[in-house]
DNA sequence: AAATATTACTTGTCAGACAATTGACGATTT
DNA sequence: AAATCGTCAATTGTCTGACAAGTAATATTT
């Protein structure tokens, strides 16, 4: 879906605010309508309205008409959308920094050799990090990379908290989709430690395997949130 | 989505077999044959290949082909498919059965109302009951529920564990998305005392709002899970 | 007043066409 | 021999115009 300047990706960026503009429950201008004032042809414009509707925020009836649902709060995005903790927390408003950074070179345990589909002992990096919501602890954060997705040298430079934003900015390797497993954990000694909690303290614990295009795991992390600071949500759909 | 047996619906599983049929990175036969062999038009195939694409299963490419993706694990659905716990359970081969069941007729609590956007005071009937998995309490389930969404005589006689599953087989009201909040928290003691732990015990909680397709709650609902029994997880996709 | 038919409008589907892009193959040049 | 450049068939992207099917309000009939 990130295509160049296409007629399609524009349509879809002009279809998306009339939708945004109208309020919920309201009822589209009529397809030959809203083609002709968007320029483009009826055939192009109901692509465009499906993958609206495939995403929840149409709905459209037979010999009625096309009507917005706003599910209240579907513009503020969920878990389903990926992002890094940076920038959710840009979004949302929240100061946030990163705190001590440890970068070990290591070959892969047997786990994380399985997790990340990797030969046995293939080398890997690791990034642990403390991240501060407005100066105090509130995750710990570790990704398990295997070291030939990123070079060390850029690695050391230009991270800055996230290794998302970090591949994203390089555009290198290609992206796709993320698994997210999600569970509840007590705190170790050394997070608690790193947290400045204590340890047996409750945690959310995030799980999360990210794939790029050609299916490969680039990144394996595991993340352990303080309650409180962020409110993550999904947008739950009937199949 | 929820059509009749329009051209739609059986050319949108008819695709969705092929593309299931399709390993990995195979390329699907073009637009033309595609269209050809399944009896329809060639609009109204890529139409329905929108859909699939939406939810990126597929990638098309100008001049080349569509391909076809599986982000390996994109079968087995997480969370962003709405289903309860008890279908869930089913689904991976788990016995649950449901515990003590108490249910009570009452006014809103002002935080209710809110949640529900109800007038204050409205009533309201409120579900608890414990969840076992394979024999041992496994989830807290608290659903909250404006006592005109559901007939107080049906919830009585046909509640089986899931208030999602008993609006499905009614067909009443439609339903359309549920919003739920993650977090961990600490069982308190009645929740410690129900699930036969100790209280400050670590649990996974959900937060769910239930929503009609006009945009109702019909279900505000509060679920505390013992780490363990469920692996709950969400695939996140790239802007 | 109630039931029924009409009618204008909307989305669903179709057929056929041309444009833009890709990738392979062969010809040409270096 | 290698690299570069057209040529061309195949594929997706977009367009036009049309008809079918469903909806909701209006007009008509009972």
């Amino acid at each position: 879906m990130i295509h160049t300047s296409n007629t399609s990706q524009r349509l879809h960026e002009s279809l998306g605010e009339i939708i945004a503009g109208t309020h919920n429950g309201g009822r589209l201008p009529s397809e030959p309508e809203l083609a002709r004032r968007l320029g483009v042809s009826r055939a192009t414009l109901r692509e465009a309205m499906r993958t609206f509707e495939t995403q929840g925020l149409i709905r459209r009836r037979q010999g009625s008409g096309t009507y917005v649902v706003h599910p209240t709060h579907v513009l503020e995005s969920g878990l389903e959308m990926l992002e890094s903790i940076e920038t959710m927390a840009e979004r949302i408003g929240l100061q946030v920094s990163m705190g001590e950074l440890k970068i070990q070179h290591r070959p892969a345990t047997t786990e994380e050799a399985r997790n990340l589909a990797l030969p046995a002992s293939n080398m890997v990096m690791q990034l642990t990090r403390v991240m501060k919501a407005e100066g105090r602890p509130a995750a710990y954060l570790i990704d398990i990379i295997p070291d030939d997705v990123l070079p060390i040298s850029e690695l050391e430079e230009q991270f800055t908290g996230s290794v998302l934003d970090l591949i994203i900015r390089r555009n290198e390797p290609e992206l796709l989709t993320s698994r997210c497993e999600i569970n509840a954990d007590t705190a170790s000694a050394e997070v608690a430690r790193s947290l400045g909690i204590q340890r047996g303290d409750v945690l959310l614990r995030f799980v999360a395997y990210l794939y790029d295009s050609s299916g490969r795991v680039v990144d394996y992390s595991i993340s352990y949130f303080l309650p409180g600071y962020f409110r993550f949500h999904v947008v739950r759909r009937v199949g």
